[in-house]
DNA sequence: CAACCTGTAATTGTTAACGATAATGCCGGT
DNA sequence: ACCGGCATTATCGTTAACAATTACAGGTTG
């Protein structure tokens, strides 16, 4: 029956979203390495599709394949961290420009419903899933705005940021209450915003948002490599 | 020796672009069945391969995978066709903004070269390189932008807008000159723009260029396919 | 004549075995 | 004791044969 190959289809697709989940919620960090056979036996896969599994993956950027060594989950450098960040600003803009434009009382409702998520996960300490619904929240107004071709774009941006926080977020964990307190406050305030179709000022909010975002990170050195030894040892 | 493995790839390379540039410069008509057999054929290459390629294409929304059927190149709807144009401009103009900044003389110098290419296609009569070269003018500009992160999108949706043009452009040839000369003096223009760095200016003839590139296509009616049948027959 | 069923051919999907490459560890030399 | 070369092993990459599915053509029947 044709049971077999959806379920093989459906198989690569949760192995893919488990990844994905995994990845973007820190638990897979920049750098790990992604062993063909291990993978196959964690989600019961045959090499092949493990393989498209793999390459779909590095087409997302977030792992990088590297020939006749392994796939490993991707580390991007500063420069490109710093990219990412402002073309995510570019397509999260529009993406709020488009959703303050139609947002129904029913999208206000699920994105309060969100953000009542995020700030459970938050009581409960559950750091990793904290993690992914914050980041959830960015693609669940995509979703709402009906954009779909941006929409792709936006999943792409938002994985690469998260796996980039990953890397070069401050403070492992010191200050992380209170930077999760105010990105929870100003979903909040964004939604209203939002659902009052107050365009501009959505804008700007998710502007300071995402500057706030990136604020705690440690993006601005791109350490010189190239010391000048001479000058160390004068 | 590592020459196979090397000459491989860039085997797959060169398909790629071979198909690419077949597809954007209209000689590949969506709908068009790409039987790997075929492709196998074509580039010498081995039906792994070939997968591999297709599932690249179809990344890239310029083949459809219809499983146990074949590959087909892509034939987007109507609304898929209008969003991909609307997030164009979104992502065009940001480079638009970016490279009327930091445009070099150089910068100006590799642009008109190539507007002159196109001129000279032109004037030859070689349809199918002019609408490339038309593209990738676009793409050059993103190039020159130095945001790589953007310039992915940027290929990926001026190669679905390429696509999207072969399917819904109006009069197949008809005014095809005096579109196309306007398109060349447009681009003259916005080249003069950007390397005065006066990137307002830049950024409304870009728009005004898109404006026009969408205003020859036929993406209004959504052709209501649910005709009343009683009343027609009333 | 149209619709339907059936068997064959053509095409795609999957797997498993083989070959190539890079990482690892051992050993001998200095 | 340390370093460089060599063999081994583990892992990735490729291919070719097989299985599954679909498209097509011929023939049959209402």
């Amino acid at each position: 029956m044709g049971t077999a190959k959806t379920s093989v289809n459906s198989q690569l697709d949760a192995a893919y979203q488990r990844v994905w989940g995994a990845i973007v919620s820190h638990r897979l960090l920049p750098g790990t390495r992604l062993k063909e056979d291990d993978l196959c036996e964690s989600f019961d896969l045959s090499r092949g599709n493990v393989r498209k599994l793999l390459q779909q993956l590095a087409h997302h950027h977030l792992v990088t394949l590297i020939p006749n060594s392994g796939a490993f989950v991707a580390k991007p450098g500063r420069e490109e961290a710093q990219e990412v960040f402002k073309t995510r600003r570019l397509v999260e803009l529009e993406m709020v420009r488009e959703l303050a434009q139609k947002c129904s009382p029913m999208d206000r409702q699920i994105l309060e419903k969100h953000v009542e998520r995020e700030h459970q996960a938050h009581s409960d300490g559950d750091n990793s899933l904290r993690i992914r619904l914050s980041g959830e929240f960015h693609l669940l107004i995509g979703a709402l705005a009906k954009r779909p071709v941006l929409y792709q774009f936006l999943h792409e941006i938002i994985s690469r940021a998260s796996l980039i926080v990953a890397l070069y977020q401050r403070s492992h964990s010191a200050n992380g209450r209170s930077a999760g307190d105010r990105a929870c406050c100003e979903h909040h305030d964004l939604i209203d915003a939002i659902a009052a179709h107050r365009i501009e000022q959505a804008v700007e909010i998710m502007d300071a948002h995402l500057t706030e975002l990136q604020n705690q990170l440690d993006l601005d050195p791109p350490q010189e490599q190239q010391v000048d030894l001479k000058k160390v040892f004068a």
